[in-house]
DNA sequence: CGACTCCTTGACTCGTCTCAACACACGTGG
DNA sequence: CCACGTGTGTTGAGACGAGTCAAGGAGTCG
């Protein structure tokens, strides 16, 4: 009966994000593709080898990138939604001790050995991308060096709310957060413990509402007030 | 008597500093150096525009690219020291809402508008310098959110010793810090006292010597092993 | 000799961590 | 069908690291 299925909207998610940064015509999205190959799907907690492997797009699923004490201790650097390319940039390609980590069962599509960016507008729309990522980085910096739990909490929620919204995984102000509290302590620099207090807070403030990995902002205004990076 | 003073170490450290990711020929020197220009000098404290500026080499002088939040907290991100480029790589260039800042009396040589690393020797060895420097940042990252002020700050000064050391300006393993411990507290995330107070430790513990802001590491090992991260 | 800047130290507060127990959902096997 | 384990979330009590407030010290400059 049915034709051959569209796509998911995350399955396209990589463009939808590359184009945010510059309008890109047909034979861009053509070159872009011929030069994308397998599609390789992972397990929860699966630590993708990053060096050596070729850039790729996550497809589906959540991914972090994170580096890890001797003594345990891990600090999250980045999520990686899909539509997020690693290996393409600078900062996620070969970076001694980092590893790329699963956090649900993913998808990511690899590309090519000899990837290459022609034309002009594909490579300006990456650069675009990798700044874009950068500053998240910068924000990430500021939180875990400046802000309290409850500013690191909220802004995080705000930052992930935005890049879901850009790939059309949020409804209303609702979207689904896929991690565990431990997952959230890791990237926000606190202890799990802490994390659940302060979320139970924001809870009780009326700024959020959690049923089971579904989480709704309930008042973007005063998140953006309590997360004080105007970003 | 004298002839043309040889320029001193730091004035040639940004080719030091890239030298070190790969051999340039005497025509990739010639070729960089035809693309900068005037040097310009800052007294410390000075706000640097980044926005619209053209990219630039520390000449001498430290500065730091930071971001302040409303009100007033602030994070320094980096630290730029003689050698170092700013706005060659997509890190430093235009990001939104971030301030370089001279720490100290600060000179710098902008390159030209259009700067284009040509060649294939130079674009190689500005990515690699990118890549050290995106290295670093992530070194914050860890350090903020997941070491001790102790362990930050141990990691911190063996980071500076060392990119010092790059450019000659170690001796043993003495060297300048010509900082406020106000810069430093706001580098590690801390408080200017806590600043003070893990010194005041890390001196009765034998690992450093200070007097006035010339800064000796005692034990490098011990230090290491204080910083935890393995860097 | 102030006046200023920066460093140092003490006393107290507070945010966050740690340890520990319990709650709840889910899956599995008896 | 229920008992039980296991993983995750929740909550309390106490400890500890780091922040804040405040005062004094040391150096420098006019």
């Amino acid at each position: 009966m049915l034709g051959v299925p569209a796509p998911r909207t995350s399955e396209r998610a990589y463009l939808t994000r590359l184009r945010r940064h510059g309008h890109l015509h047909d034979e861009d999205v053509v070159a872009l593709e011929a030069q994308l190959g397998r599609i390789e799907s992972y397990p929860a907690g699966k630590d993708l080898a990053l060096v050596g492997a070729p850039p790729m797009f996550v497809m589906s699923g959540w991914a972090c990138l994170s580096r890890t004490l001797r003594d345990g201790r891990r600090q999250i650097l980045a999520f990686l939604l899909p539509g997020d390319g690693v290996g393409f940039d600078l900062l996620t390609r070969s970076q001694r001790s980092i590893e790329a980590i699963a956090l649900t069962p993913l998808k990511v599509r690899y590309a090519q050995a000899g990837f290459t960016a022609g034309g002009d507008r594909l490579p300006r729309a990456f650069a675009a991308a990798a700044m874009v990522q950068q500053g998240r980085m910068i924000d990430q910096m500021v939180r875990l060096g400046r802000q309290t739990a409850y500013e690191r909490m909220a802004h995080l929620l705000l930052e992930l709310h935005g890049r879901l919204a850009e790939i059309g995984e949020v409804r209303g102000d609702s979207f689904h957060l896929p991690v565990k509290q431990e997952v959230l302590a890791d990237a926000l620099g606190l202890s799990l413990v802490h994390v659940n207090r302060t979320l139970q807070q924001m809870r009780r403030d009326g700024l959020i509402d959690m049923r089971g990995s579904q989480m709704t902002l309930l008042d973007r205004p005063a998140m953006e007030l309590a997360s004080d990076q105007s970003s």
